[in-house]
DNA sequence: GTGAAAGCGCTAACAG
DNA sequence: CTGTTAGCGCTTTCAC
């Protein structure tokens, strides 16, 4: 036995203590977790041991020997968005009230990464998982779920995607169905059941679209993120219901589906107004996509009413009407069912949903052009 | 040696699938780990076993063998902050790019925080840590790196805070010296040399305000961040250059330090506007200042610069002129730094420094009322 | 109170 | 090409 730390090369170790200190290994873990049982001079000299030489309890080791990791992964789409980095501290701050660190990886959309991402974070062999998914087959996650890793979905859930329920029909502005969510990613292995945290995200919508139609507009523009993304459709789905209950049509060539990104809604945008029978108000289905919207839009604005709220929204002129949703309640929530879970709670899986309210500010409650 | 993993409880293991598949523990190994020298047919029977057991690798027993984790810990004031998120999402980027797992946590500018985190990420033995400090004391770095864990320090440097160079003079708001980066953080450890990523702060405020000057205003005043933050401390000397340059007095009855909250700002917006001699312009500290100074003045707005660019910035009107830097730049710049490191380059250490630039939309060119 | 031995799941270094 | 042995740093079990 090497007497001192010098000698080795990288970190020095629990052995490495023992010997400077002059005790058995089993006695420095001792001192080092604070179990009882350890005479307290005993335990001094393993202190200034260890103060010496700068020992630092190696947790991969440990974990190794225990079961237990004391951290949880989270993927989100992107972290610079700040629905999700919202989402993102949210479960943090909860981790951290129960011991736990967060490994963090941003999917971008694309199954395939949240795929790789889960998979390494179980590799590491996370306690468990909060997970916003990019995809909808999740049969790979089954034999992490059998062997015991936790996992709650946020904001969209598992499963068979609902699209097929609601056909979008022709849009003013062609889908593209070359993003990374439309391939290969329906059923192919075994469904999973999982506890989930959504939002209302149809019944926002209808309040949004109800809110505009309450206002006098009879031609609503919906503008969507895209079709292969759940929440989009449901989004989708409360536009179309509020229509019905307002006994209004449902008109195919007011809707638009794809990417948030400014060109494309730009043209979507342009190509609404350019119709022959143009909308008179426009319902966006989150926060980007209210954005990029406003920068397209000729001033004076229409009216517009936006799922998500975002900052500044009070400082536009008008100020924007929006729906909003609760990223931090939903990154809470979907966090403290995990350490429940984690701390063996064992109920049925649960599906919960939060609420959304309307906040109207101006640029909802515009009239139609007389 | 038992058969079959269904005897054992949890996952299954790599002696598992050697049992299964009837060869030998290691043959499994350089299956898992795509190592040359195994026939075709075993190498099949093998991935069968693994297939059928559902087993993944462990890596927190790979890490315990191989010394390197993979992983990297990336510490920033909180995520949910626009600034900090599109940093982090740089790290992420590279991090992945260099096949490492990112470990996340916000220290909410608490020192102590950022300590336990850093510590907690060294437990877990990350490769090594893009640091964003909340304190300037970095003395329990110092074991960590000479065991061999590299750090990079980004946005902020450590060492020790340059504000006793930069009085700021009594202010038109009091600032808190209850923030959590006030206490006990100066110097009670031995100083660390680590590398460093920052943007020329000093630099970026003196262009703004020069920028101000340049239209005309004489009595400019400055909103900044808490006194004890770097980045607080640098742009006020900035301020205080451009104002030099031009030969303008410096008047600490303009300049408020204090925490980026609403009521904190809306106050210190009042005072300056109710003194004798009131500004006519405004140079603003950083993103989240800007945002709640437009809430506080009064309409219409007196010019006003902003540190940091932020989303619609320019869709306000007027549109607001900001000194913009490049927080994924920053974060990219940290992170490729550390990852150069980490595979082995071992220059002196660097000090690297970010320009800003100046966005001229509007709010800075107003001129000064008549 | 304290310690010795076994082993968590894996890889490195050698055999065969 | 395949297998055996040792041991990463820690906790667990049980003996002293």
């Amino acid at each position: 036995m090497r007497s001192v730390a010098e000698t080795r090369r990288g970190r020095p170790t629990m052995n490495d203590v023992a010997a400077t200190a002059g005790v058995a290994l089993k006695t420095v873990s001792r001192v080092v977790n604070d179990e009882p049982g350890v005479n307290a001079a005993t335990a001094e000299r393993v202190r200034q041991a260890i103060e010496l030489l700068g020992y630092r309890r190696n947790d991969g080791a440990r974990v190794l020997r225990r079961g237990r990791t004391a951290s949880i992964g989270l993927i989100i789409e992107d972290v610079a968005d700040p629905f999700y980095s919202g989402l993102s501290r949210a479960v943090e701050d909860v981790a951290l009230r129960n011991g736990s660190l967060v490994f963090t990886g941003s999917s971008g959309e694309d199954p395939q990464r949240e795929r790789a991402l889960v998979l390494a974070f179980c590799a590491r062999r996370v306690d468990g998982l909060v997970i916003v998914p990019a995809g909808y087959d999740h049969g790979y996650l089954a034999p992490e779920l059998a062997a015991g890793i936790r996992a709650v979905f946020a904001d969209r859930p598992t499963g068979p995607t609902p699209e097929t329920d609601h056909p979008t029909g022709p849009a003013f502005d062609i889908d593209r169905p070359t993003g990374p969510t439309a391939e290969a990613d329906r059923h192919t292995g075994p469904a999973v059941e999982v506890d989930t945290v959504l939002c209302d995200n149809a019944g926002g919508a209808a309040t949004g679209v109800a809110h505009l139609i309450a206002h006098g507009h009879r031609r609503i523009a919906f503008l969507g993120d895209q079709a292969a993304i759940f929440t989009a459709q449901e989004r989708l789905r409360g536009y179309r219901q509020a229509l019905e209950a307002a006994g209004l049509p449902y008109d195919p060539s007011l809707v638009s589906m794809g990417v948030p990104e400014q060109s494309r809604v730009s043209a979507a945008v342009a190509d609404a107004l350019a119709l022959g029978d143009p909308p008179t108000a426009l319902f966006t289905g989150n926060g980007q996509l209210t954005v990029a919207a406003l920068r397209s839009l000729p001033t004076p604005r229409p009216a517009i009413v936006g799922f998500d709220d975002f900052e500044l929204a009070d400082l536009l002129d008008p100020a924007i009407t929006v729906v909003a949703q609760d990223p931090i309640g939903l990154g809470r929530t979907a966090a403290e069912l995990l350490f429940r879970r984690l701390a063996g709670e064992n109920g049925p899986v649960e599906h919960i949903q939060l609420p959304t309210h309307l906040i109207p500010r101006g640029s909802g409650e515009l009239p139609p052009p007389a």
